[in-house]
RNA sequence: GGGCGAUUAGCUCAGUGGUAGAGCGCUUCCUUCACACGGAAGAGGCCACAGGUUCGAUACCUGUAUCGCCCA
């Protein structure tokens, strides 16, 4: 293949299309049971349907194609299978906007016809956030794209329910569940999200029904649910109250009188004022309560969250207040009822307080604890062994501080409410016959209710009739499941559960889950529970939990929020390669991604730098290439052979523990660093000698050190990496399906590395010479270096052509006593000494000015060095090493003190001459 | 209220029981032949605070403060 015209600037636009459409024409990221390699299996934690990307997938998404490429490279038989959810509520939500921006509605429309309205949609629009995975790089296998209302994962859903039915872990029963008055359906508890708001405490007096001047003061922060109270609450030990439990109280603005009942678990002594009001049906805590003291529920709200005529009817609430509040939201009941009291002198004080609202995941609408028949999953059975498989070990969660989390939350495990009141999901397969049911399934024109006591059918087909009385007058139950519940089986309903397939049983259990630590609950603790309880084995064995990626004010990032960062307008701008190196930089464990666009810029120059490395060595590739043993080759090539096998064991073991972070800073400060900074600049001198006697085997190690970094690159910066690869002498097709490098011994150089330090500080010393004296970079200068120790004094002689090179001078190298005492600058750095002419015309004050910072430096580490070595303790106690390396110390740092204080004096002199 | 995490250079963040680090930003010099999306040289830090363990603590322990997250 003719070398391709690089250009001066990375371009990313035209490499990044052209190599992903070429690397899926070549089919490289179709998994196949039947290839060999062990198998390496990632799922994707799929997107929502609804969803474009985010820089939070594109986080979750780079760091598992870094993975998956890695292992591809390593030859494993990868398949990482992509996906998307349907995302019940929030799809149902965006078509539901559509119809409404039309004039239509959802009940207009009917069910069937609004199902088909969502599927056209996810035909049109369903797909955004596939292409910009791709656009991303991403090495999935796209002919496996599932989306979780597919028929096969449909499929599985219904198995799965039937069997957890049959096995008594599914129930339908009336709770007290969180609704969303907004999408009128029920919310699991970890669809809640608190959020603290600034509140009221109310004071409100409740008199004693048998006398009235007796009155007892309930503390409450929700006055207006008083008119659903059946009890009132003390502590059953409180000195104040106690002698009262089992008396009635009357209850403000109603017909109804109230127990006063006793309760430990629900009254804090310390709180208000040391009685609080039960409403069972609209609070969690009350709820409870009321089962405990066999309660009445009395519900005032409907679902909508607005003030129930009926109910209040039903709650003995005066006809005259039911007038004022009856179709009144809780916000504006809630000041109607504060007036009432206050007129009627129940209200004793009102306190700012402060409180946590849960509010509706989805929409961010205040969820009201409703009273309701819902379906439920038995958490228990499922939990205990997804509690041992972590217990165990049999599933790493990785960094380990979150299986604690997982773990603590795993065991307080509240059973999972799965209906939703929505039609876009899947159905849940039960029917109820209507002659059995008759008293419990009701039905009006509007609406049908299933009562709690209605006896279901549950079956994975439409039952022909009842199996009890035959009848076919059957009426299938109108919710739908979360949409976590499909998710659940994720792992296994992806590769073709319930069906045995040879992808499950060669990718199942997978190796390696990538996800936000916002979904644990949600989502791998649902994975871990139906794997282990289908697939009788985990879903995978690591779970790597990444940071989040938040906004400016270290919130979460969300749609209904408005504070996302476009991913794609940043690829455009910098390149993809940029982006995902950016990330997985940022990729620490523990902390939070707050992302800066300057940082994205920074790794853009990056690509360039590689670029221009790449184009560099294309300029010089002309003539042989002879590939000598490594011990045969020059000093730079020894030595950055050395550094590119640490580089490899680096990266490499980086990316074993997940630590993305320090593989990139690897990557990166070896090829700016070393590789740009110090190799490149120490072969031209070769290169640019066609007659070179040692071109030959530097071009052939430029190309094997530059082929093999971008193969150790390319999981990170796959495009850029592509497209160097294929422009260099390579063997194969591409990148993507070569080996990752692994580390040869043979290029381990300590000797070469050692003699590279001393270079460095050679070089750097003579450039901070040039500097101090103003003189001009490409100004020719007799320098002179020498050192303290015989066997680095006869390095820096072999060293001489290099240092030479890079310092743009001429050096002599000779010991610092045969130097010249006057008109010399000396600079000293342990042990090591330069000297670099001084000229007639030069400005010293610079040069003092930094002799003597350095003077006074080298005294106070001399001073905290000695100071240690003077302490008996210290040297008593400490490690004989530790002491030896201070004694060391004392002797180079007084020998640099006494030169740079000569080299000093001498420069003064010259300055009073 | 309970749990977890953070506090290190102007900013964003690594890090380690024995000499304090990176990227970006900043200052000065340089368009020299891979790269100005660049090169060279610099400036900049009581490692949040207070105790304790230790010969030695930025690191380990305890407490405090501030911030953030999760759960109730």
């Amino acid at each position: 293949m003719a070398p391709l015209q690089l250009d001066k600037t990375y371009d990313p636009k035209a490499v990044e299309a052209r190599w992903s459409s070429e690397w899926l024409t070549r089919g490289y990221f179709h998994a196949s049971p039947q290839l060999p390699g062990h198998p390496y299996c990632i799922v994707i934690p799929p997107p929502n349907v609804t969803g474009s990307l985010h820089v939070g997938h594109a986080l979750n998404h780079s760091l598992q194609d870094i993975l998956i490429r890695w292992r591809r490279m390593e030859g494993r038989n990868t398949l990482w299978l992509p996906g998307t959810d349907h995302a019940g509520i929030a799809t149902q939500n965006v078509v539901e906007k559509q119809l409404m921006a039309d004039g239509q509605s959802r009940e207009a429309l009917g069910r069937d016809r609004f199902i088909e309205r969502v599927w056209q949609w996810k035909a049109s629009s369903g797909n955004t956030i596939i292409s910009q995975q791709k656009q991303l790089g991403e090495s999935c296998d796209w002919d496996r794209l599932r989306f979780t209302m597919d028929d096969g994962l449909s499929k599985a859903v219904l198995e799965v329910f039937v069997r957890l039915y049959d096995d008594g872990l599914i129930y339908r029963g009336e709770r007290l569940i969180n609704w969303c008055p907004r999408c009128l359906t029920a919310l699991s508890d970890i669809e809640v999200e608190h959020e603290d708001t600034k509140g009221k405490l109310y004071s409100i007096d409740y008199l004693l029904a048998e006398n009235a001047s007796i009155r007892l003061t309930v503390a409450t922060t929700r006055p207006e649910t008083l008119l659903g109270d059946t009890a009132v609450a003390v502590h059953p030990d409180d000195e104040r109250f106690k002698h009262l439990i089992g008396k009635q109280v009357r209850l403000p603005l109603t017909n109804r009188t109230i127990p006063i009942v006793g309760d430990a678990l629900l009254v804090d002594r310390e709180f208000g004022t040391g009685v609080v009001k039960i409403t069972p049906a609209h609070d969690f805590n009350d709820y409870e309560a009321g089962e405990r003291h066999a309660l009445p529920r009395l519900a005032i709200l409907d679902h909508h969250a607005l003030l129930d005529a009926d109910g209040l009817r039903a709650a003995g609430v005066e006809p005259a207040v039911i007038e004022q509040v009856q179709g009144l939201p809780v916000s504006k009941a809630r000041p109607k009822v504060e007036t009432l009291l206050k007129e009627r002198e129940h209200l004793i004080a009102v306190e700012d307080h402060k409180m946590a609202v849960g509010k509706c995941y989805r929409c961010k609408t205040v969820v009201e604890p409703y009273l309701s028949p819902q379906w439920f999953v038995k958490i228990k059975p499922l939990a205990e062994p997804a509690i041992t498989a972590v217990e165990e070990g049999r599933i790493r969660i990785i960094p380990e501080g979150w299986a604690n989390n997982y773990l603590g939350w795993m065991r307080d495990i509240k059973d999972w409410c799965i209906s939703r009141q929505i039609w876009w999901g899947h159905q849940i397969p039960a029917w109820y016959c209507l002659s059995c049911n008759a008293t419990h399934v009701i039905r009006t024109e509007s609406r049908t209710a299933i009562l709690s006591g209605a006896i279901p059918i549950v079956s994975k087909t439409t039952p022909a009739g009842c199996p009890a009385c035959s009848s076919k007058d059957l009426y299938r139950d109108p919710d739908v499941l979360d949409t976590w519940f499909s998710s659940a089986l994720w792992p296994f309903s992806t590769l073709g559960w319930p069906e045995h397939t040879q992808e499950l049983k060669t990718y199942y259990p997978t190796s390696t889950l990538v996800t936000g630590l916002d979904i644990l609950f949600f989502w791998v603790a649902r994975m871990i529970m139906m794997g282990l309880k289908f697939m009788g084995d985990v879903p995978f064995k690591d779970v790597y939990i990444h940071a989040l990626v938040r906004d400016a004010e270290g919130k979460k990032m969300s749609k209904s929020k408005g504070n996302v960062i476009d991913p794609l307008h940043v690829m455009n701008e910098f390149g993809t390669d940029a982006l995902r190196f950016t990330l997985a930089s940022m990729a620490s464990p523990g902390r939070d991604v707050k992302l800066a666009e300057e940082r994205i810029e920074g790794y853009r120059n990056f690509a360039n730098k590689i670029w221009n490395a790449a184009r560099f060595a294309l300029m010089y590739l002309d003539g042989p290439r002879t590939a000598l043993p490594p011990a045969q080759r020059t000093f730079p090539d020894r030595w950055i052979l050395s550094r590119l096998a640490q580089t490899i064991r680096v990266v490499t073991s980086e990316l074993e523990s997940y630590r993305f972070d320090r593989a990139a800073t690897a990557l990166y400060q070896f090829i700016w660093h070393e590789y740009c900074d110090w190799y490149l600049e120490l072969i031209k001198p070769v290169l640019q000698t066609p007659t070179h006697p040692d071109g030959a085997s530097t071009r052939h190690t430029l190309v094997e050190t530059m082929e093999t970094t971008m193969r150790l690159l390319h999981p990170f910066m796959p495009f850029i990496t592509e497209q160097i690869w294929q422009t260099i002498p390579h063997q194969g097709d591409s990148i993507v399906v070569q080996t990752y490098p692994t580390v040869d011994h043979t290029w381990d150089a300590p000797e070469a590395e050692q003699n590279f330090s001393l270079l460095e500080h050679t070089v750097g010393l003579l450039r901070t010479g040039r500097a101090l004296l103003n003189y001009p970079p490409g100004q020719q200068i007799a320098f002179h270096v020498g050192h303290d120790d015989p066997d680095r004094q006869q390095y820096l002689g072999q060293l001489q052509q290099h240092v030479t090179h890079l310092s743009r001078g001429r050096v002599d190298v000779s010991r610092p006593q045969e130097w010249p005492t006057t008109r010399l600058l000396r600079l000293i750095a342990e042990g090591l000494s330069v000297g670099i002419p001084v000229a007639d015309d030069v400005d010293l004050q610079k040069a003092i000015e930094r002799l003597e910072k350095q003077i006074l430096e080298t005294d106070k580490e001399l001073q905290r060095v000695d100071g240690k070595l003077k302490n008996a303790e210290f040297t008593s106690k400490a490690p004989p090493d530790v002491i030896a390396e201070h004694h060391d110390r004392v002797k180079t740092l007084s020998r640099d003190r006494t030169l740079l204080a000569d080299s000093q004096q001498q420069l003064r002199a010259m300055l009073g001459a």
